[in-house]
DNA sequence: TCATAAGCGAGACGGTACGTCGTGTCTTACG
DNA sequence: CGTAAGACACGACGTACCGTCTCGCTTATGA
């Protein structure tokens, strides 16, 4: 029992009101996210963002410069893009879990979000580049479901690892955006079958 | 502070006004198209507009509903995509011609316009539909492509027309808008080579 | 107010919206008087105005620089003294007649409005001239009351119309201000007895 | 390097070791004073006290309820009307002697001082009764001129000892404030030759 | 040929969001 | 404890833009 000096506890209680910095910047983004996904980058007010996060607007551009990069902030840490490296025994079933993820999380920013990431890349290079680094990032997801593959003989000689980044990703944006239909199960399943799997094994005039 | 306005050359009399509603509709389109390629649609003013245009904003409204309408009428009427439909004598040939042609209409929208794009589709369904149409409308053509490369014995059986439409405009929308890399001849060799034709024509494994 | 209301002409729509631009800036010199009246000018809100006179705070700013100079032109174009020449047949009447004009004149502004006064003369100073005319503009009024007298053989010989100019606006001002006190008839009489006939009058001794 | 040199610690407190707050609070007073003088009440910010006080905020706020108290306790403590009586051996020395001092003292307060007055004045009623009890609280020095005017048979019967006190400050008001020119001796002359001593002696027609 | 009607350039206007700034409260860290 | 430093909520300010409206001018029509 310490008795001695426990003021070096940061208040964990939340009972009372808090003010530390680091959350505000946090609360903030969430509250932007969500309106973000309500209502879209245009009818986003940053009054609204303000009110929902029972913060001001002073700090709000205390800690941004303007919309789009609060938004380009709010999308970099509330979204929901996770690393998670599938491992299902087959490369239909790893190509599947992959794509499958990656759809969902982009039809996840469904309708109003998209318009708000490109608003937020165009005006915010630096977030561009964050974007695309994100993009960047699933090259080792790529490579380990390639060398499993490989190891287990599915994969054709010679296939080159960035398809995968170009291909998934611009059929999934292409459906979303100028389709505008949802990405579900079934386009999945078509851009793995028909498009990757064709290109990736062994010709299928097996 | 305000922007310089500096164009209030009063010009009493000297610039003749003319009379006729067809022209400045389109030169009034015109405006706005060119000032979208310059600064993009967020900082698109329609006072800017009516003032290229030597147009009044009433004559605007009284064309279109609001910015988006008008952008989307500019893009549609001024966009550069074209419906030719090539004929190089083989398959190769054909799909660089017409993956070459897509992706300098395309990457011409460079950077500002992209935006203005996906706003003008968001607000306004209907845009949205034309210039899914506008995409529609390459159906003929891939088919002529294809039908061609049948009857010399080029094409594997069995493979989907739908693919083409789906897979040249969604890695070009990729490079340019998520890699925000430039499309040159090279990138367009790369999608024939290594991913249309695979997919398209016997395997070359063969 | 009181101005003829021809305007029933044009807008045949009747309750439509009308738009003149010469009566919108008394309507909202009028809105920021009452209201100045109502609260002063520390807590006169601008958006109060533009929403009491239905305007907008675009137009407000588009025809006055800010608080203070729309303060100044509120005061300027509402203020309700008036240029009458007393005529009561004897100097003490004409006297009470004159002071007490001013005295509710200056008392009508009780309370908010003088501090209203004081910022606007303070932050413009061509406002602050327009006051200083308008307390010289009482000279006629002055000369034509003190002719009357000498006429009458009231006058002590050698007085100065200078002495009226000063003295009742000082001691009034002092009352309100620095003391806070209402000016009622009682203190005008004061004015009037005490302090203005002994200087220009024979002297009571006799 | 040096281990124990403390003496490199920045030590803002520089001349006060010791943590006094009776110091503080004349010094914060004399920083708000001194700015006021400056720039106004308006342009008065509490932040600029704090920090050419080189307090604090907090500091202020626990003295003073807001800017008002603030700028009423800096007049009221660091003003510089003083109360001395004058005994020149005749009433037009000492009320010469008299109304220049506070002429002096009221022109001090020259342009932005009198605004501040006026402002702290209407928001702080306790502030306002100080000011009018330094008004008052010249009263004595009155009665003593008028009594040794008295004694020396200056003065005509039944003259009231209140008219001083309005009309001189009254006056320098006025002139100060109303026409916005500056007190100078010839002005203390007029309001003692013209005004004051007319009606403090027997009448001139003597 | 002139008068009436309509379209247009110009731009003021209401409304609304933005981004800045100042006040007054509150929390942290220091002494 | 009292203080310096400064983040914070609240809210007003002044700016910018959109979409509506009215004016005055010019042109195209009908008698």
């Amino acid at each position: 029992m310490g008795l001695a000096n426990e003021s070096s506890v940061t208040t964990p209680k939340g009972a009372g009101p808090r003010s530390m910095n680091e959350d505000r910047e946090m609360e903030i983004l969430r509250a932007a996210y969500e309106l973000l996904a309500d209502v879209g980058y245009e009818a986003l007010r940053l009054d609204a963002v303000a009110n929902r996060a029972k913060a001001s607007k002073a700090t709000i551009y205390r800690h941004w410069a303007g919309k789009a990069e609060l938004v380009a902030a709010a999308v970099r840490s509330c979204s929901t893009v996770e690393t998670h490296i599938p491992d299902t025994g087959s490369l239909r079933g790893d190509l599947l879990a992959s794509v499958g993820h990656l759809a969902s999380s982009i039809a996840g920013y469904d309708g109003p979000v998209f318009a708000a990431l490109i608003m937020a890349m165009r005006n915010d290079p630096e977030f561009a580049n964050q974007m695309r680094a994100m993009q960047v990032s699933k090259r080792p997801i790529i490579e380990a479901i390639l060398g499993r593959a490989q190891a287990r003989g599915e994969l054709k000689p010679g296939c080159d690892a960035g398809l995968l980044e170009e291909i998934g990703p611009g059929l999934i944006f292409m459906h979303v955006f100028a389709l505008g239909e949802p990405v579900d199960d079934a386009f999945v399943r078509h851009i793995v079958d028909d498009i990757l799997l064709p290109l990736l094994t062994p010709c299928g005039c097996q």
